[in-house]
RNA sequence: GCCGGAAUGGCGGAAUUGGCAGACGCACGGGACUUAAAAUCCCGCGAUCCUUACCGAUCGUACCGGUUCGACCCCGGUUUCCGGCACCA
């Protein structure tokens, strides 16, 4: 141990241990608790960011934490390493796109190593390799097999700058996620999953994720958008026709008084042929088609639409009411169609009065302020039926079951969920990802690839031109096959997977990420999944955390993994933000990690991080604190240091706590000990755990200038310092402690334990408070019943006086805490 | 509009079960050491008032009200900000 703290030096010495000792490697123990702790896998984007520091730093102390308390613990690391990026770069830089992302991978891992993270490296992943996406490839011919993987011709979202489809998780605010273009509709030919079959279980199993932060399941909870309602047959005057509406207010169907059918209604182009209202109809559906969602939603308000020359037959009173197609209404949810009652929905109201239509109340508000009769916007809320019948008088809430049971009965409609999901489109017009492992033949349809032939490799013979299809239509090689069935000449899909697949089991092949017999070894993934403590970024609270715990439920239906879900517990991390804005290139106010730790080293950049904010709120990054988080490790540094030069004991822990000074040390370190377990193993809370232990700090640098120091004593409060802060800063730590003289590294190192009577002193202050207002302290002793505190505590001359001349009504004592007298 | 979360000193934040509001750190001010500076160490640091000073008093956790001996915490209402969903029938 120098005398001055020399972080390039020590981290890179300890760096190197960590990895010739194979420190952390992990292997399956049955005799041990395992723990998993997954931070999500980093994109290889080029350099590491400050979000990726505070997400590996929070996964790398829960991960040391639970080592050394004794845990078998899986923490492992890999890249999601498919992506356009790396077509981009080959676009624009005429570099090879895994040149480009294997460069990328490297530079990352050196620099992950440099934050001394504690992974187990034999384990690392990427998603691009061969290794990864062969198996990748077969879980897809799972999936199809089952008859969750489907091809069929839809209208799709269409990025036209990245030039190829998107899943509607994707499209934000109507704009691409990755490139904030504008995303326009396409009919495409496209491979979904079903992932429409698990909403309802995505949306139950919510209930027992107790681990997960409210806000992310709100957010699935909207995403899958349940509603509970009818499906109504509606009769199309003089044809064969019947139309299903979706309806959730079934209650107010004598209130229907037209009908109304998304322009891309599959019956419209039939119903108006031949009449004079096809031109019209014609002329509606090209405006519609030609807007993208932006302008099509701008518009809120301003209804459009079009009569298409029929009728429908209410089945409960037989009206004739007039259809209209309007693109108020979605093909893509419920029947795309839908009955309006004007009175009662503020859409159909605006649209009634728009094109002058009928609008019949059927719910009174009884309040005497809405004429029903001259509704100024539509009524909402709850009131009694009226104009309805036999349902007249009743609650309209409860009239909604009553008239589904009712329309149930006569055969006209039943009771329906609708979900706002939709199937995952999975296909991309790209190059670098993986390849679907589907071939077309002329005769047999769509067939999966051989498993034998598996992995179906991207071919390298490929130009990337940034123009017109997919780089792989350009490969010469890699379009032409035999059919697999039947052995005929047959075509490749060109397509490649989402990336989104691949990282949608990465934490399963994390169990057995060197397998190649298999996509993992269920006998392993039983051991370590689920995954104990899962920690990422919010913002993917919808797209990836839903993905996966789809994989997980459908692997799991395929009888290949145990869990329905594969997150117990999980942690969203705040973002890293400089001067209250989101740290951007654009506004130049990127601290890089790089620049960081070449200035104060790992140690620091990760106190700093975990200190400056509780983990899942934002941190604004500042300059000064990390200079105070530096401070404080060479105040640590120094402390061990000067301790060391003086010391003249033999290591034994052999001595007594006697004087107060040693009490006081005594109390401070078990406190620090139980505070730092809680809350790093409990609730996360790194921020006060960091504040404890400079709190001991300060309390041994006081210890130390006293006449009657306990060298043995100082000895140990100094070691346990040195394992408490070493999950936030192994380097130093490693340092410090070899420093004390141990032989062995602290990862291995048991976590202590804290002796729960050093935290009882002899006495403890209280409070004595008149009225609830604090008036004076004492010191009693601890322990004490609320009888002998009250007696204590009257008896005291400076309270006699408060009370003086004032009648006491009540005295209210809280054992160690308080004491507080009611006066009059 | 619906749903979720948040609001505490100059700043980041603490108070885990209803019991001393402001731990710890940053910034700032003062002192010690030094020829000097840096570094380090020590002290102070919510507001207002009283006071030469000490001592003390009052107010204070977005706002209004309630429950309680006692509320940052529980209940009712309001405002602002952040996030999600939204022409979803």
């Amino acid at each position: 141990m120098n005398e001055r703290y020399d972080f390039k030096s020590v981290e890179s010495k300890w760096q190197k241990y960590w990895e010739e000792n194979k420190s952390f490697k992990t292997f399956e123990d049955k005799d041990k608790e395992k723990y998993y702790v997954l931070e999500m896998f980093p994109y290889p984007s080029g350099k590491l960011h400050m979000g990726h520091v505070r997400n590996y730093a929070i996964g790398d102390v829960v991960a040391r934490c639970k080592k050394m308390q004794g845990f078998n613990v899986l923490h492992p690391i890999g890249f999601d390493s498919f992506g356009l990026p790396a077509e981009n770069a080959a676009i624009k830089h005429g570099v090879e796109p895994g040149k480009w992302t294997w460069d990328n991978i490297h530079e990352m891992e050196g620099q992950l190593r440099q934050l001394g993270l504690s992974y187990d490296w034999d384990r690392e992943v990427q998603t691009c390799s061969p290794d990864y996406y062969k198996w990748m490839q077969w879980i897809f011919i799972q999936f199809y097999k089952k008859g969750l993987a489907y091809k069929k011709e839809n209208p799709v979202n269409w990025c036209p700058s990245c030039q190829t489809v998107l899943a509607n998780e994707q499209v934000v605010d109507g704009c691409c996620e990755r490139c904030k273009t504008p995303v326009g509709k396409k009919n495409l030919s496209q491979w979904y999953f079903k992932i429409t079959d698990y909403a309802d279980r995505l949306l139950d199993n919510l209930d027992t994720l107790t681990g997960w932060p409210e806000k992310v399941k709100t957010m699935q909870r909207n995403w899958i958008g349940r509603s509970v309602g009818a499906k109504i047959a509606f009769k199309i005057d003089g044809t064969d026709l019947s139309m299903d509406v979706f309806t959730t207010r079934a209650d107010t169907l004598f209130g229907v008084t037209y009908m109304v059918m998304a322009p891309e209604h599959p019956y419209v182009e039939g119903l108006v042929k031949g009449t004079e209202y096809e031109a019209p109809v014609k002329e509606y559906l090209d405006k519609v088609q030609h807007m993208n969602d932006i302008e099509r939603t701008s518009t809120t308000n301003e209804k459009t639409g079009v009569f298409i020359g029929k009728y429908a037959i209410n089945p409960v009173n037989g009206k004739k009411v007039p259809i209209y197609i309007s693109d108020y209404v979605l093909m893509g949810y419920g029947t795309g169609a839908i009955m309006a009652v004007p009175a009662h929905d503020q859409r159909d109201f605006d649209f009634a009065k728009k094109f002058d239509l009928e609008i019949i109340p059927v719910v009174d508000p009884g309040n005497p302020d809405i004429d029903i009769n001259n509704l100024t916007e539509a009524f909402a809320a709850e009131g009694t039926m009226i104009n309805s019948g036999k349902f007249d008088g009743m609650n309209n809430r409860k009239a909604i079951d009553a008239m589904i049971e009712w329309l149930n009965d006569e055969g006209i409609g039943e009771k329906t969920i609708n979900y706002r999901l939709r199937d995952w489109l999975i296909s991309r017009q790209r190059y670098w990802g993986t390849p679907i492992p589907m071939i077309y033949c002329e005769d047999c349809g769509w067939v999966p690839e051989k498993e034998e032939n598996l992995p179906v490799l991207l071919p390298t013979d490929v130009e990337f031109t940034g123009k017109g299809a997919s780089p792989l239509t350009t490969s010469k090689s890699f379009g032409e096959c035999t059919c697999p069935r039947c052995g005929k000449k047959a075509k490749r899909e060109m397509d490649t997977m989402d990336t989104f697949l691949d990282s949608s089991w990465y934490f399963l092949r994390y169990c057995d990420a060197k397998n190649d017999k298999a996509a993992f070894d269920k006998e392993k993934t039983d051991y370590w999944m689920n995954v104990d403590q899962y920690i990422g970024g919010v913002e993917h609270a919808i797209l990836h955390l839903m993905y996966a715990r789809f994989f997980q439920m459908a692997l799991h239906d395929l009888g290949l993994v145990k869990d329905e879900e594969p997150f117990k517990n999980l942690l969203t991390q705040g973002m890293v933000n400089k001067d209250g804005k989101k740290m951007s290139k654009s506004i130049g106010n990127v601290v890089s990690p790089e620049e960081i730790m070449g200035k104060y080293g790992a140690d620091t950049a990760r106190l700093f991080i975990l200190f400056a904010a509780p983990p899942e709120r934002e941190l604004d990054w500042s300059d000064e604190g990390v200079e105070g988080s530096y401070r404080f490790l060479n105040r640590v540094y120094r402390l061990v240091y000067d301790f060391n030069k003086n010391y003249s004991g033999d290591g034994s822990e052999n001595f007594d706590i006697t004087t107060d000074a040693d009490k006081e040390l005594n109390y401070v370190l078990n406190g620090t000990i139980k505070k730092v377990t809680e809350d790093v193993g409990g609730r996360f809370s790194f921020n006060t755990a960091i504040s404890s232990i400079m709190e001991l700090v300060n309390c041994l640098y006081r210890y130390r200038e006293r006449p009657d120091v306990n060298e043995a004593f100082m000895k140990k409060a100094i070691d346990t310092l040195v394992i408490v802060l070493s999950p936030f800063t192994p380097h130093i730590c490693e340092e410090m402690w070899e420093g004390l003289g141990h032989s062995d590294t602290l990862v291995n190192v048991p976590w202590p334990k804290y002796d729960e009577s050093a935290l009882v002193l002899d006495t403890v202050e209280i409070v004595v408070q008149i009225n609830g207002r604090v008036k004076e302290k004492l010191d009693i002793a601890t322990g004490m019943t609320r009888e002998d505190m009250e007696k204590t505590v009257m008896a005291e001359p400076s309270v006699q006086a408060l009370t003086e001349g004032k009648q006491i009504v009540k005295v209210i004592a809280v054992p160690d805490k308080l004491v507080n007298i009611v006066v009059k």
